[in-house]
DNA sequence: GATTTTTATAGGCTTTGTCCTATACTTGTC
DNA sequence: GACAAGTATAGGACAAAGCCTATAAAAATC
């Protein structure tokens, strides 16, 4: 399970809270390529805390609540070197949205032409942001240019994806088969 | 759900049993975009009944079990149609495997550029394999160019990854900051 | 001849993830 | 001064998906 490792990936860093990894690790560092839900943050640690991978101390605080703070056990260290070190296994497409192509055949070339373009608009966003941060990302340590390939992996999915639809439009504008008639 | 909608676009083709839908529909027109586990498609399609999108008949056999055959109501049909209408929505990257990376600043050169190698082989498998259906499908219809459409859609997805791939190869054998010393 | 695969449906269990709510005090904004 | 946002944790409910099992007979393979 991912959200395990990359909790322990991101405590192997230092103790943190799960307020912390919700918004300055999940929220923030791998947000271009996983989002985390702030309450399954919690449980997962929680699970973690049971496994002995990680341990949790209560830090009061005056006026905010208190913190729990979690740290890498010995036990979690070599659990998370253990499975970076096993073989990337690239997930297959998984894309919803491809469906309401696949069967948008009962809609007209200016609609899908339409919806093509508005998907493209959202996707150069995400990319120009994307982008940003790869170049504004100065490669001081191993992390760092190991952090700049994730910004530059979710920029070549967006940019294969922009692509692909300008492809998409070109072919529309090329002239699709019309709808069959139907009674 | 994309599961709901996309049973109801295939039995908009003609009426199915689940059986067929699993093997036929998703696990070969479908295959490169998508996965539906066999209990699940047969849960969905009983909700579908309950919601009056489609209707069943059984179909007794002899030697083989029965068969259910489900077909789209109008209701379905309409449900489908304003479905396929709506703005494509492209889902946020997200990719457990780019932890895996993310956090293999403890593995040397030689280790990350085995694990993208490895990587990099079983992409171009299914790239091989993606691009030979896009070539093989003959576009006679509107529906034919809109499944083109989504298998260009995989194969650009899997080229980028490859080439992402390469890119990061580079990256490695250029030399990265080494690790940092830890007492 | 024995075993595996194909055809066909369906229930159970578990994991993963999403959304909503509650609590409570401080700080910042209009 | 009121109201929203930030800090911080946690429970409840539920949807989506994956894996395993059961049934049962024909057909295909070893």
């Amino acid at each position: 399970m991912s959200l395990e490792h990359a909790i322990l990936g991101f405590l192997d860093r230092g103790p943190m809270t799960g307020y912390d990894l919700k918004t300055r690790c999940f929220d923030r560092d791998a947000s271009h390529f996983w989002t985390a839900d702030q309450a399954q943050v919690y449980r997962t640690l929680d699970r973690l805390v049971t496994r002995r991978l990680v341990t949790s101390r209560l830090v009061p605080q005056r006026g905010k609540p208190d913190r729990r703070v979690y740290s890498v056990t010995d036990n979690g260290r070599s659990e998370l070197r253990a499975w970076v070190a096993q073989p990337l296994q690239p997930a297959p497409l998984r894309d919803g949205d491809l469906f309401r192509l696949y069967f948008g055949a009962t809609l007209d070339d200016a609609a899908l032409e339409t919806r093509l373009s508005e998907a493209r608009r959202g996707l150069q966003e995400r990319l120009d942001g994307v982008r940003a941060r790869s170049s504004a990302l100065r490669i001081t340590t191993r992390e760092k240019a190991l952090a700049r390939m994730t910004l530059d992996a979710a920029a070549a999915s967006l940019r294969a994806e922009i692509d692909w639809i300008d492809d998409c439009i070109e072919r529309v504008r090329e002239g699709l088969p019309a709808p069959e008639e139907v009674s």
